[in-house]
DNA sequence: TCAATATGATTTCGACTAGCAATCATGATC
DNA sequence: GATCATGATTGCTAGTCGAAATCATATTGA
């Protein structure tokens, strides 16, 4: 099937944009692969930072990844430490460095010009590129990473316990507000 | 300012899309950079297929771009040639195993997607890109890099050749139909 | 229970890429 | 015609990436 002019347009457009991000992403100390690293953990949930999760996220390879976070770490940005729910497994956390690196990323920028350009277009624009997403990702056979309280796992207030009253079917786990808004990498789509 | 929500997430897919492309794009023998070029040789004009205008599309330097070039030469993609309307400029043509492998560009999986994903909204998706990318390299100070027919240069329609029947008023030169529609490096907005 | 297998993280290795700065040639300006 | 601007390339260096090997821990199933 041959794409309409329009779809190569917008096609050609998305590739552009992100061009244009990755020329200001050089300025800082960070190469664009570690702010995706930074992007990524400033919205993960708990489970879901972990450099293997990193990898299929950004559709990377673990060892790839794995520099990725030694140099963060040395440059500052972030922290490993053990998992304490499999032996094998690293947690992440982002230094308050990193999250003032945060407050002037890039992407930030183009988010803004998204919003002079389309104005109240944007949500439009967001389920487009959303919707585009997924079905991009459908096909590459990879995993959504969407927000946890999307998921087909999660299940709204169902606990007492008024700081974290919600809960994850899959890993039997209490949630709270905040994390069920985190990305996951279990997230699964609510359709069957 | 800080951008809205639904900005924000818009950017953030705009990102994503990137990264599932430049996943596929290793499958072949061309890298990301590689395949830009590709792309924005067989879009470019002839005043347009140079060294230097290609480092200018992709905010990148000379340097960088002459090594990715004769890269792409030794592979079989891409002929260098003298320039006939500057003695300092080379001029670049592609060859068939080129567009072949255009045919296969991952760039054009995504435009399916967007097909696929917006159906009839496509054209308003594009619509809102192209809006955006003109904010983001506006405020980059770059160069807009149009179509040919779209620049304030541009006259339509003034000579007899029918072949030819444009004309570039920067240059001072005629244009056939399908050159006033590929992109310029010195294509100028109309408005003042 | 325990061997086989799967998964998570890291490192080594080699190929490649990027940007900077220097160099050389040609064009434009005054 | 001297000076400066522009176009292309290359040496240098730092850094990136992916593949494969290695090691540790979990999980599975006979």
């Amino acid at each position: 099937m041959i794409p309409s002019r329009p779809a190569l347009e917008a096609a050609h457009f998305v590739d552009r944009l992100e061009r244009l991000v990755r020329a200001s992403e050089a300025a800082d100390d960070l190469n664009p692969a570690q702010w995706e690293a930074l992007r990524y953990f400033v919205r993960a949930n708990r489970f879901s930072r972990t450099p293997a999760a990193l990898a299929d996220y950004l559709v990377s390879t673990r060892g790839t990844i794995s520099r990725t976070l030694t140099s963060l770490e040395a440059k500052g940005y972030l922290r490993r430490g053990p998992s304490s729910r499999d032996g094998r497994s690293i947690e992440c956390f982002l230094t308050a460095k990193a999250t003032k690196a945060l407050s002037r990323d890039p992407l930030t920028a183009l988010a803004r010009d998204i919003e002079a350009a389309c104005g109240e277009d944007t949500p439009a624009l967001a389920e487009g590129l959303r919707s585009t997403l997924l079905t991009a990702i459908a096909r590459n056979g990879g995993r959504a990473f969407g927000a946890c309280f999307t998921c087909r796992h999660f299940r709204a207030d169902v606990r007492p316990d008024r700081s974290a009253p919600h809960h994850c079917g899959l890993l039997d786990e209490p949630l709270s507000q905040v994390e069920s808004q985190a990305i996951c990498v279990e997230q699964e789509s609510q359709a069957v």
